[in-house]
DNA sequence: TAAAGTTCTGATCGTGCCGTCAGAAAGTCG
DNA sequence: CGACTTTCTGACGGCACGATCAGAACTTTA
C-alpha cells in the first residue's frame, strides 16, 4: 500500500497541525497564534503548514470545518429524536452545553476564530452569517413548539436570540473560570427556557 | 484667559482624536483600526495621537472610560429609581437596549475593545473582569427579587447568564443587521426574563 | 520684536508577521 | 545503486504597524 502510507503521512501531518493550532488558538488566543508557535509546538518549521494548508487562511478554514464537524454529529441527532418541542429545546440547550464539556478546547479555538478573524479586504467577518444560520435553526425548533401548542406566543427571533445569548456566554466564562460548573447551568437555563417558553404553567 | 485656551485646544483634540477613533473602530474593527488610519479621518499626522495620548493604549483606555460613562450616566439612576425589583429588571433590560440605541457607534467601539484587546505579554484580556462585575451587579437585582418574595427560587449566576447573554448578544446583530427592530426585542425579552423570573403567574 | 513654550509634521526605525524559495533530507521505484 | 517524488528546513523578502524624533509652524509672554 505505498499511495495509501504517502496519503496517511499527509492526513497525519494535517491532523497534528490542526491539533497544535487548536490549542495555540485555546490557551493563547488569536491575537497571539502565528504559524512560527503552531509550528513551535508541533516541533516542526513554519513551512510545513504552508506546503500542507497552503495558508494561514486554509489552515483557519480546516479548523472551523473539523470542530463544525464536531458539533455538528453530537447535537443534530440529539434532537431531531425527541417527540416532542420541549424536549427538543431541552436536548438543544442540554446538547450545546455537553459539547462544551466534551471538546473545551476545540470550542474556545472556534469562538477565538469566529469572534476575530479579521477577514480580507472589505468585509469584516468571514464566519458572521455562522450566527444568523444558528438562530434561524434555533427559530425552527420554536415554530415547532407553537404550531403544535406547547409553546406560547411569542416573537421567534427575540426567543431565539435569548436562548443563543445564553448559551454562547458560556465559553466566556470558562475561558475565565475553568472550573464553572456546567450541569449547574444546564439545569437553571432549561428549567428558565421551558418557563419563558411554557402556555402558562 | 490664556492657560484655559491652551487647555481647550488640548482638550478639542482629545474628544476629536476619540471620536475618531470611535468611528474608526465601529466601522473597520479592532484589526483594522490604526494610528494612521485615525489620524486620516481627522485629518492629522500620527505623531498627534501619540503627543496627546503617549500611545494606542492610553488612546483605548481614554475610549473606555468615556463609553463607560455614558453607559453608566443613563442606566443606574432609571434602575434606581424603580420600587420593586421586578420593575427594576424591566427597567435594567430597557436601559441596556435604549443605551444601544442611543450610542450605537460608541457602543461597537467599546464591544470591539472588549472583545478584541489582546493585552500586555501574558495576560491576555484587560477587561476581561469588566463582564464579571457585570454579572455579579445583576444577581445584587434578582437577590432583591427573591428576597422580597417577587421572584422564585433560581440559581442567581445562572439567571444573570441568561440575562446578560441576550443583551451581549444584542451588539452583534446591530453590527450585521443596522435596521434591527430594538424596540420589538425590547418588548419580547422584558416579557421572556419576567415570566422566567416571576413565582407563578 | 524676540525668546520661550506649545503643537504639529513626516520621515525613519524597530518589530513581528506571513509567504516564498533554494536546497537538503527522506522515501519510492526501476 | 541512481533517478525521481515527496516532504521538510531555515533564511529571506516584503509588508503593516507603533513609536520616535528632529525640526517646522504656531502661540504666548516679556
Amino acid at each position: 500500500m505505498p499511495s495509501e502510507s504517502r496519503t496517511f503521512i499527509e492526513e497525519a501531518r494535517r491532523a497534528q497541525i490542526i491539533e497544535c493550532a487548536i490549542d495555540v488558538l485555546a490557551e493563547h488566543g488569536y491575537a497571539r497564534t502565528t504559524l512560527a508557535r503552531i509550528a513551535e509546538r508541533a516541533g516542526i518549521s513554519t513551512g510545513v503548514i504552508s506546503y500542507h494548508f497552503g495558508g494561514k487562511t486554509q489552515l483557519i478554514q480546516a479548523i472551523v470545518a473539523e470542530v463544525a464537524k464536531l458539533a455538528t454529529d453530537l447535537m443534530v441527532p440529539r434532537i431531531l429524536a425527541q417527540p416532542t418541542a420541549a424536549l427538543g429545546l431541552r436536548a438543544y440547550i442540554e446538547g450545546n452545553l455537553e459539547f462544551m464539556r466534551l471538546h473545551r478546547k476545540p470550542l474556545l479555538a472556534l469562538v477565538e476564530i469566529v469572534t476575530h478573524s479579521p477577514g480580507e479586504g472589505e468585509e469584516p467577518n468571514p464566519y458572521g452569517h455562522q450566527s444568523e444560520v444558528a438562530l434561524s435553526d434555533l427559530e425552527k425548533l420554536l415554530e415547532w413548539g407553537q404550531k403544535s401548542g406547547e409553546f406560547r406566543e411569542f416573537d421567534r427571533r427575540s426567543m431565539a436570540i435569548a436562548i443563543r445569548g445564553a448559551i454562547d456566554a458560556v465559553p466566556g466564562l470558562l475561558f475565565n473560570d475553568p472550573a464553572f460548573d456546567l450541569d449547574l447551568l444546564a439545569r437553571e437555563l432549561v428549567e428558565t427556557f421551558t418557563i419563558a417558553t411554557g402556555r402558562n404553567p
